[in-house]
Formats: C-alpha cells, sequence, structure tokens
DNA sequence: AGTTTGAGTGAACATATGTTCACTCACAAC
DNA sequence: GTTGTGAGTGAACATATGTTCACTCAAACT
C-alpha cells in the first residue's frame, strides 16, 4: 500500500534515473513536503513522521537526507533566501514600463510573493517561531539583506546627503516593510489582493517620499 | 513528590483561600506556564502535559479550566492586548517630560515590552504562528487597534487636509512600526538595548515626520 | 448536622513520537 | 561477473501525547 492520498508525494518517476538522481528525487520531495506540512503551525510543530508519510517513504530513511527536523529547517532557510535574492535581483532591474520604481517593486514582490509563497511564508512565520537556530540563521540573511540594501542606496544617492547611519536605518526600514508588506499579501484572501497591494503602494510611497523629502530640508 | 524542579510553578500559596480563589490560582498558574513555555517554540508545539507537569498538576486537571490548548490561547490572546491596550493607554497620555511624542512613545513602547515582556511575545509570535483561530484572533484585534488609532488620528489632524483612507493606511503603518519595533526590542540582547531604541526612534521620526510633511506639501 | 459540588487524583487507553538495529537489493564500481 | 555501497525497509524500543473514567475529599450550600 504505498498509495496513500498525500496531495505531495515524491514525484512524477522520471523514466529512467541514475542512484543520484533518485536520491535528489525524494530529497526535495522531503524539503517540499516539510515546506508544505510547516505551513499552517511551524517546524517546531512538525514531526519527522509526519512528513515521512507525506513523502511515502518510511521514518528511518528520513535520516538519509537530514540529522533532524531542525536540519532540515536550516536547509529551508537556505533556500527560501535563494528566492528572496531572486525577487531582490528583479526589483534592481527596474522595470522600464513602470514610471515608478516603488510602484514596480510592490508588483515584483507580489508576484515572487505568488509564486515562491511556501518560500517567503517560511521565512516570515519561522523568523520569529522557528527553533533558535533557524531565527539566528534568518536573522542574520535578513541583516545580509538589509547591508546590500545600504550599498545599493548609498549608490543611489548623494553621498553628502546620506551618513551611513541614516541608510542603514533607511535600509532597515524599507527591508521591514518589506518583510510586512508579504506578510500582508499572505494572510489576503485572494479577492482583497488588489485593494491590499494598492494599499501598499500607497504606504510605501508615503513613507519613502516623506523620508526623502525630510531629509533634503534637513541641515545636518 | 509533588515539589518539581521548576521555576514557575503554581504561587506562594495565600495563607486561608476561599474555593474560587483557589482555582483562580490555579488557572492563572496554568496561563503563565503555557506563556513561559511557549516563549521559545509556540502555541502549536505546546502540550497540554508539558504546561500540566510545570504547574504541578495532574494532566486531567488541566480540563478543568480550558477545554484544550488552542482554549487557552484564545484566553491569552484577550489578556495580552490587554497589556497592550495599557500601553496606548499610556501613549496616548502624552509625558509632558519629553518634548517629542515620538521619542516618548518609543519609550513607553520600550517600558511595556519590558514589563509584559510575555504578552508582547506572545503576540508577535503566535500572529503569524499560532493556530489558525489564534492567529485571527490576534488579527482582529490588530485590526481594532488600527482602527482606534485612525481616530484618534482624525481628532489630532486637520480634518481637511487627511481623508479617512489617508488615517487608515497612517494607522496601519503606525501599528505595523510598533509591532516591529517591539520585535526587535524582545530580540535584542539587553546590553544593545539601548542603540536599538535610538535607532528606533530615528526610523520612527524619519517616517512620521516624512509622512506629515508629505502630507502638507500635497495638493490633493 | 447532612448533602452536594467540583477541583484535583491516578490508572488506563490508544496513538504518535524519535531513534536503534539488522535487513534488502538495485545500482555502480571493480 | 563479482562485489560493495547506500537508499529505503520493517520491526522494535522507550517515551510523550490527548482523552476517558471512576475516584477522593474539602469547601460550600441546605
Amino acid at each position: 500500500m504505498p498509495a496513500d492520498r498525500s496531495p505531495v508525494a515524491l514525484a512524477p518517476a522520471a523514466s529512467v534515473e541514475s542512484r543520484g538522481e533518485r536520491k535528489e528525487r525524494t530529497r526535495r520531495a522531503i524539503l517540499d513536503a516539510a515546506l508544505d506540512l510547516c505551513e499552517d503551525s511551524s517546524l517546531v510543530a512538525l514531526s519527522l513522521r509526519q512528513v515521512a508519510k507525506r513523502v511515502g517513504i518510511v521514518p528511518t530513511a528520513f535520516y538519509r537526507h537530514f540529522d533532524s527536523i531542525e536540519d532540515l529547517g536550516m536547509v529551508l532557510v537556505e533556500e527560501s533566501f535563494v528566492s528572496l535574492r531572486e525577487m531582490l535581483r528583479d526589483v534592481r532591474r527596474s522595470d522600464p514600463e513602470y514610471l515608478d520604481l516603488i510602484d514596480s517593486s510592490i508588483s515584483v514582490l507580489h508576484e515572487h510573493v505568488r509564486s515562491r509563497r511556501a518560500h517567503f511564508s517560511f521565512i516570515a512565520r519561522e523568523r520569529v517561531a522557528g527553533p533558535p537556530a533557524v531565527r539566528a540563521a534568518i536573522r542574520h540573511q535578513l541583516d545580509l539583506v538589509e547591508r546590500e540594501l545600504a550599498a545599493d542606496l548609498a549608490r543611489l544617492t548623494a553621498p553628502a546627503a546620506w551618513s551611513t547611519e541614516d541608510l542603514s536605518v533607511l535600509a532597515n526600514l524599507i527591508v521591514t516593510s518589506m518583510v510586512g508588506t508579504a506578510e500582508v499579501i499572505l494572510a489576503s484572501r485572494p479577492e482583497a489582493e488588489q485593494a491590499i497591494l494598492e494599499r501598499a503602494r500607497a504606504q510605501l510611497r508615503m513613507v519613502i517620499v516623506g523620508v526623502l523629502r525630510w531629509r533634503s530640508r534637513t541641515d545636518r
């Protein structure tokens, strides 16, 4: 009875596959199952046996791929931040179709949150609720992102007008509101999504334009 | 052997107590134990037996007070928002000692997060990681707070300058950044706290002053 | 005084969990 | 063709979990 009524199982099974390919396939299946299962709880409430059952393997086989659920979690952090960085890459390439960089950023965010929903949900959730090591890893990654953004901003603004501290604060602000917006999008019912996006745009506009004008008027 | 090496147990045991007083005491002990235990995981990873052991009662006695852990969680939501509203009350009474309302708000936030740490931690965590019903309850409460803040802001600003939609967006922005700041304070090591507070102040100043000036310059 | 009530007990259950161990047996290397 | 490796198996374990049931026994009510 390997047939279990699980919506997310192993894989469509490629015709012929090498030993390594097979292993990679179940590894992916484990990661996907974990990502999916912890979406309505948390990594800390996820059991090894749950994911094994979902994947369609025996619990012990789990150990061939990961030492523990926490170990699995650390891999998911890496993976999720690959998704997040892909998003940042798209944000940086300012879409010429949009006049406003802020509006296009929200669109890109929305698009990526939709297509990589599980990853963004994972970051938002485990950032505050995950096992300590996972929490720390996520915070570290977010700090890195923040620093990169500060460097980007330094290139975009007049060097004299902004101190590195100011840039750092601004970068932190933007990253924080980005995470917040992602959370709101994730929590929103699909039909309310457009309204929420419009609101997010208005908010980001308020903040960024406000901060920029504030800064340009301040002497120090 | 009722003596268990648990740092948070039942209570110092009042001299003579009525039946109802006794019940209330263990009820409180259960709430406190749950609040404390789920701090480094989540409600979804909290077991009935854990809290029973911590309190020093037998697992079945738990049912005399709550139907389930989730039921307990709903009570903790109510309780935590009492703490949050106490903070808001203190924020509204703008401390005459401080010139700047923003600075004083951050101080009040800091003070309350310290004294009611478990409650704020609970809200921040379960908001995204709790059981669905708990998540929904927290979101609902935050929406209420947001609406009240919008009403406050309406009283504080020129009626013509701000549309209700704008006020709503601004209120949302302030609540969001309040939650974010609380999270940062909760996660910070004590010795870095002052620096973090200074940064939070700078950030809130940027945002609020920026938004205000932005708005006053906009015609529509 | 006698009776009722209900917080807390203790045993028992079915089930879920992490982890171990010896095993199979298809693929890869020789 | 023989051999070895290592992903996946299946049984077994000790322990943790939610929930039940019949119980105690002191405070509260009559």
